[in-house]
DNA sequence: CAGTGGTCTAGACCACCAG
DNA sequence: TGGTGGTCTAGACCACTGC
């Protein structure tokens, strides 16, 4: 036996040449995992890792009886790593640096209430920091957090540790929302990232659940210049 | 027996409260596998395939002989589809409309053929098309094709398919990158997109490859105020 | 109803690597 | 070098669903 065992990498990857080749084309239908596995000469369980990841990841459409087949839209995802800021700025070869701007415990403007879903009265604690990247300004981060939910963070020295650093390492989520977009630069922002007025800013905003219990909401605001960047 | 074998999810479920209520500490080894397999009731494999996902999300740090240890640093991940752009739009309810602005084929620029790893003489296609939402410019699809790697692409009308459609279903890809920015719009940008010239504008570069063979590149941008959303 | 994927089990061997 | 996770197997039962 000059063969080793037949590895669920080495199925999946002889189905992804299959498809890629077009010997199993968009919209058709394969074997099904019995065929496969005597084909492949291993177990059904081997087959089916294979391409249960393959549908996880969008590749290929799984129905219990109806069989597998090729998707005919392969609907690709790209994943984008959440760093803390400082590991961020770190993972570029480059000194992060932190202010503080302020520390503020304010009621929720409506807007907040609405997409946090807030009680009226809820108090929260709005921090807004920049942080550097050898000296230049990397990112404004304007941030609301539910005290109510880590009151603990109103013992921190924000002045010290960055909000987005404790909220990582102390505040466990469930779930949450994430949106990208392109804004134009207002007056505060622009002079804190020194960039020019109206100038285009890469903003990122999130909010954070943990069961059912809203954390906090950021905003990040990038200057002019900054790229997200993901393989494929 | 009242009770239903267990789960992986459900030891998923429970290895995650662990670790949201704290009694899994970060950077603390957790049980192992047999052990936990005996806890829930359970086979081993059962507990690997629960937390070999974990492991997968960044949750867990497992290595061989030396444990599973819950993430110092949980890198949380957002993930983003890349659907057709046609599908985009319906998906939003809306009416997609497609209008081609030019199609030519050129030399490459050079900012391409390295961008690409191209050689000097590579013949490309340069399609530029507006993409429309219920009559609104949606987004403008700047792209380059490599005709040597999907000579098809020659022979579709690009007036009727979008390139960007035709691709997706006709030109599979290995590998890739992305990457997201804002940028002020150019004369020729905001003319199309009908924005005030230097308004902040999404953009989304993508380029792809089939076996190191580079297939296309595409910017696409986005007028001010869309916003590219995920759940976490 | 019957075929397909989804999952669990018990056992086994192996690869890796911290002590 | 021994403990740990990584994987494969053969078999089984189940859940879903197209026919």
């Amino acid at each position: 036996m000059t063969e080793a065992q037949t590895s669920w990498q080495a199925v999946q990857q002889e189905a992804l040449r299959r498809i890629q080749t077009r010997i199993w084309k968009p919209g058709e239908l394969i074997p099904n995992e019995v065929d496969l596995a005597t084909e492949f000469g291993c177990a059904r369980a081997t087959v089916n890792r294979a391409l249960r990841e393959l549908a996880g990841a969008g590749i290929l459409d799984r129905r219990r009886k109806a069989g597998t087949r090729v998707a005919l839209h392969p609907v690709r995802k790209a994943t984008f790593d959440i760093p803390v800021l400082q590991h961020e700025v770190e993972a570029r070869g480059q000194t992060h640096g932190y202010a503080l701007v302020g520390a503020v415990t304010a009621r929720a403007p409506l807007h907040l209430r609405s997409r946090m879903n807030l009680p009226d009265d809820a108090p929260l604690l709005h921090v807004r920091a920049l942080h550097l990247a050898d000296g230049n300004p990397y990112a404004y981060e304007d941030r609301w957090i539910n005290t109510d939910a880590v009151p603990d963070i109103l013992s921190v020295d924000l002045a010290r540790i960055s909000a987005n650093e404790w909220l990582v390492q102390n505040a466990p989520y469930t779930g949450g929302e994430m949106a990208l977009s392109a804004i134009p630069a207002d007056e505060e922002a622009a002079a804190i990232l020194r960039s020019a007025p109206a100038a285009p800013l890469f903003l990122v905003e999130r909010t954070t659940w943990n069961d059912m219990v809203p954390i906090t909401t950021v905003r990040l605001l990038y200057p002019p210049g900054h790229r997200l960047r993901t393989a494929l």
